[in-house]
DNA sequence: ATTGATCATAGGAAAATCTTATCGCGACCA
DNA sequence: TGGTCGCGATAAGATTTTCCTATGATCAAT
């Protein structure tokens, strides 16, 4: 059993319109004899007779009829699937899943999201804010198309690349300003609030203090930098954050900062995707935008932060 | 530039399902290879990648997501378009259109379309009532499938069956009904009431009363048999009408009926077509339900009918 | 009856599609 | 770390479909 096939479809729209079979021929750009072919076995396929042949003239069949509508639906359908693929190929559109560490998600989205919708306005972009394991998870199973993530991953299967890099400073409450900066030794001395566990932040923060491994929980924790800065204002310790976040979160809170002397302590921020992703191009593109994004932050914000 | 084909949209659907070229290849019937290849063309029809090919599976792209949803539909159009023509393939169904002229339509339809709706309830039977002249235009044209005039009408084009003879019987005053039935010669004598020019039951009376040739109007030409009756019965003059006619149409009038001695005239009603109508099987059925419904109105008339 | 117009059919050429065989890559296992 | 396995891509030849040219058949008009 032959099925219907979309040519069969095109050459019968066109002898629907001309009503003759040569003429119709030459709008599909074939001979006579081809046409009369295909809507022969188009007419057996169905088993249904389409058109009725006179000398004079072709004519549509009362089923020919309704089936020229319906026809006609599909062709439509067909070209609109065509087009589909003719602008999405050319601007980039669609959904577009980015997922964002949450100590990054705050202070970079804003501007972010603002210039990717100027610049790619088809976009549709999704935004989902959770911790670094759990963005590789959902990147591997597809449920993302890109993470903004702290590096390396090192994930096999995953492609990355640098977006920007930034130091972590020293928040200590407004009357320690004028202390001296302590050295990564020094800070063990210190009633340092960390992020819960999960957050790569925490981990780069302990890191830099050189605890031999991640602190017993003190059921301190917070569960935000925000969280943090506002208890250091209240004078129960001190805590790190990135640059990035000083202009949001020092804004509320009577807390002074204050560089790191010698090797500062920082992390570098990048993008990763799937190595098969067929969107690599468009992430490449995207991972210009962010680094922009954050270049504009770090100069809007120069003077807020400690020289 | 190769366009998109139906075979890629069953292969890209059949894949978007199972996820797995080998095991969608099996539900199309084809290689593993044969399938890769038309995917691969599809892509590059469209200029787009629909998927993400990974060791482990084979994901949509979002593009794809979108790709598919449409191409559902279509698939689903298509089928529904082959289901369409199985349906009228098999039972009589969809529009029919049928012209009958005025002296037979108002005494055949109501038991014809009885007829139709119970023998072929698919059928959409749309009816058109106006002069042999006029039908046979439209029929040729292909505003009508059929229609019901009387033979002969010896158009190069039309096909035509005889569907019932009938007989034509005088009508006079009811004072009349005593006196005895003119011939043909004689009725040249009484005031003869015709229907207005273009009908065919106006020349079939005329000739039969061998008339020289149409008779210059007196203005007095009626547009309905019904008509006519009602004048007879006023005492005006007398007139033909077709056996058919004889139950509705003397059952409200003072007036009486007799037949013709001799050879008397009549008419053959038929079924016309083109002959290039596909239609002509199922018209063959028509006019075997049309002889049947004029069979039963003769049974249930005949004891209205003169001896 | 001949001619012109029109659609159908036939036969061989060209194009597409399919199958089998094989490659290449990445994952998984020892 | 190297072998093996699963899976998709690629290649080459066979098959099927589609097309074109030429010709046949039909019908209307001259």
């Amino acid at each position: 059993m032959i099925n219907i096939t979309l040519k069969q479809l095109r050459y019968f729209e066109a002898l629907t319109r001309h009503g003759h079979f040569g003429r119709a021929a030459d709008a599909c750009a074939i001979s006579q004899p081809a046409l009369s072919v295909q809507i022969k076995d188009l007419e057996e396929n169905l088993g249904v007779v389409l058109f009725e042949r006179s000398a004079r003239q072709v004519r549509l069949t009362g089923f020919g009829q309704d089936f020229a509508d319906r026809a006609r639906d599909i062709l439509r359908a067909v070209d609109e699937l065509g087009d589909l693929a003719r602008l999405a190929k050319d601007r980039m559109v669609g959904r577009l899943r980015i997922g964002v560490i949450p100590t990054v998600a705050p202070y970079l989205l804003p501007t972010l999201i603002q210039r990717l919708n100027t610049a790619h306005s088809g976009l549709d972009v999704h935004i989902r804010e959770t911790m670094t394991q759990k963005l590789i998870s959902e990147l591997l199973d597809g449920r993302l198309d890109t993470a903004i993530v702290a590096l390396p991953v090192s994930e096999p299967g995953l492609a990355e690349t640098a977006l920007f890099d930034e130091k972590f400073v020293l928040v200590r409450s407004a009357q320690e300003a004028s202390a001296p900066v302590p050295s990564p030794e020094g800070m063990r001395e210190m009633k340092l609030l960390l992020l819960e566990e999960g957050h790569c932040f925490r981990d780069q923060a302990v890191s830099f203090c050189n605890f031999r491994s991640t602190l017993p929980s003190d059921g301190l924790d917070g569960s935000s930098l925000s969280t943090l800065v506002q208890m250091v204002g209240a004078g129960i310790g001190v805590t790190l954050i990135p640059e990035m976040a000083v202009p949001v979160e020092t804004r509320s809170a009577p807390v002074s900062l204050a560089r790191f002397e010698g090797e500062e302590p920082g992390r570098t921020i990048g993008m990763v995707w799937r190595k098969t992703s067929p969107l690599a191009p468009q992430l490449m593109e995207i991972a210009e935008v962010v680094r922009l994004a954050a270049e504009q932050l770090r100069t809007q914000n120069k003077h807020l932060l400690p020289s």
